[in-house]
DNA sequence: GCGACAG
DNA sequence: ATCTTGTCGC
């Protein structure tokens, strides 16, 4: 798929954070996906040779049945560091690379890590939904920000997560008995309806088929 | 100033 | 993210 770049990529801290305060304003928490879903992805990132490599994975999956139709796979030299809240900034270079490589093009797309869950409402799901134009989820295993209560020990409960009176997602449980995701809106997509597609991406493991493929590409080769 | 801190 | 074997629990 083709991608317009947005801005440029060596940035300083500064300047990356400006770029956040700027373009949280465009984000979507709407539902403006195309009808119907046919196909998914989801990306993956690993790191070679000290983290001095970037390695970008994308598995496009067929909805709802979720049979693997394409993947991608990309490396590149790493030009930012990992600051928490600046994510995307180290990992989406190496994303649209892989990206440019595919031909099914995805109608939703599952990124790991925070969307609006974050510090400056910006996380890597909002900033590679608004590049590329296409909706996106936040699914993160651990928190960034934000507090939550207890929730059930049952697969598809959830509880509000919150920052300062704001409901900035959710934490939910994507299998019994083991630990939840973090799931908050990326891009042209509202809370409810992602949760709704992270719960029918996800089968017999914690996460959604869609990064669990993504994720071997990524750490395999 | 002191912790917390996606991958 | 990555370095790494066996082991505990459902």
């Amino acid at each position: 798929m083709k991608i317009s770049q947005r801005h440029a990529w060596s940035l300083t801290v500064d300047e990356a954070r400006k770029i956040q305060e700027t373009l949280r304003y465009e984000v979507i928490t709407e539902d403006k996906l195309k009808q119907p879903i046919q196909y998914v992805a989801g990306v993956d990132m690993g790191f070679e040779a000290d983290g001095t490599i970037s390695r970008a994975a994308v598995a496009v999956l067929s909805f709802p049945d979720l049979q693997l139709q394409e993947t991608s796979l990309a490396r590149r030299p790493t030009t930012f560091p990992y600051i928490p809240g600046f994510l995307s900034f180290r990992e989406i270079p190496a994303v649209l690379d892989a990206l440019e490589k595919i031909q099914t093009i995805p109608d939703l797309i599952l990124c790991d890590g925070q969307g609006i869950a974050h510090p400056r409402r910006f996380g890597i799901a909002c900033h590679l939904g608004l590049i590329v134009d296409i909706p996106t989820i936040g699914v993160a295993k651990s928190l960034l920000i934000g507090k939550y209560e207890d929730l059930p020990e049952t697969r598809g409960s959830c509880v509000p997560l919150i920052d300062k009176e704001e409901t900035i997602g959710v934490v939910l449980r994507t299998r019994t008995k083991v630990k939840p995701l973090y799931i908050s809106s990326g891009h042209r997509i509202s809370l409810p309806t992602a949760i709704d597609y992270v719960l029918r991406c996800t089968t017999k493991y914690r996460l959604p088929e869609t990064t669990r493929i993504a994720d071997k590409l990524a750490s395999s080769k």
